[in-house]
DNA sequence: GACAAATCAGACATGATGTCTTAGTTTCAC
DNA sequence: GTGAAACTAAGACATCATGTCTGATTTGTC
């Protein structure tokens, strides 16, 4: 049992998510943004984050002028599919089904979210 | 950002795992099972993983004789529910229904597959 | 009592993670 | 050109989760 490291930790989501919000940005927006009042260790923070991101490919960067703006290489619906994937590879045998089982019988879906849901369920059918 | 640690650690869900294929059980069965030829240590490897997953109120034990019999107090469903719960959160601000639409478009379901689920989405539609 | 097996209690090494420091470089204003 | 301001580069650091292991103690059996 070896430990094996988060793909994407805490604080580094933090950093996407703001990615995510506001699109391609440098280090001092983000830091300004993420922690208000902060000064240079929280600016390290930030790019020490951006780094790891980098190295995991999640982020890449090009040079503006003097200074490097950071673009996410990952949209949040990939995340959420590498999440889930992973989910289902530790709890069920890699299957997909039984999480969408539990999704929709304890999501408590509004009404809209079923008819879409049906759609959706309807378009696959034909396509299948 | 503090660091928050994981709920479930992957030696712990091996532990679980075995619970629940196999139901209550001794540290020596479960040891056995988790660490074929596996000694003293690996046996205080399995006690002390139980012992956490007890202080998280996943397994309790009673003791049956002069031994402790294990049993999970969480299943697998559980677990599962807890998982894509925090994925919704830190993802999705919270919403299942993201999920749900990436893991049926995105999810290779079978014709079966499809079929169980329109009769479950035609279920809830009815008693909503 | 002696032996075996199980429990109890806690030490320990490693490494991930978030934070921070220092030094060096570039750019611009005056 | 000098100083200030801003950015980059490189890496140190403390903390703590995690998986592993050791030793002592208890308990039951022959």
């Amino acid at each position: 049992m070896a430990r094996r490291p988060q793909d994407v930790t805490d604080a580094e989501l933090e950093v996407l998510r703001a990615l995510w919000e506001i699109g391609p940005a440098t280090i001092r927006t983000l830091t300004d943004r993420l922690y208000p009042r902060g000064g240079a260790s929280e600016y390290a923070t930030v790019q020490k984050l951006l780094e790891r991101l980098e190295d995991k490919a999640y982020v890449k960067h090009h040079t503006d002028g003097r200074q490097n703006v950071f673009t996410a290489r990952l949209r949040r619906g990939d995340l959420v599919a590498q999440r889930l994937r992973a989910t289902a590879e530790r709890l069920c045998d890699g299957s997909l089904t039984p999480l969408i089982t539990h999704l929709v019988s304890a999501g408590r879906l509004s009404r809209d979210e079923l008819r879409e849901l049906r759609r959706l369920v309807d378009r696959l059918s034909k396509e299948g």
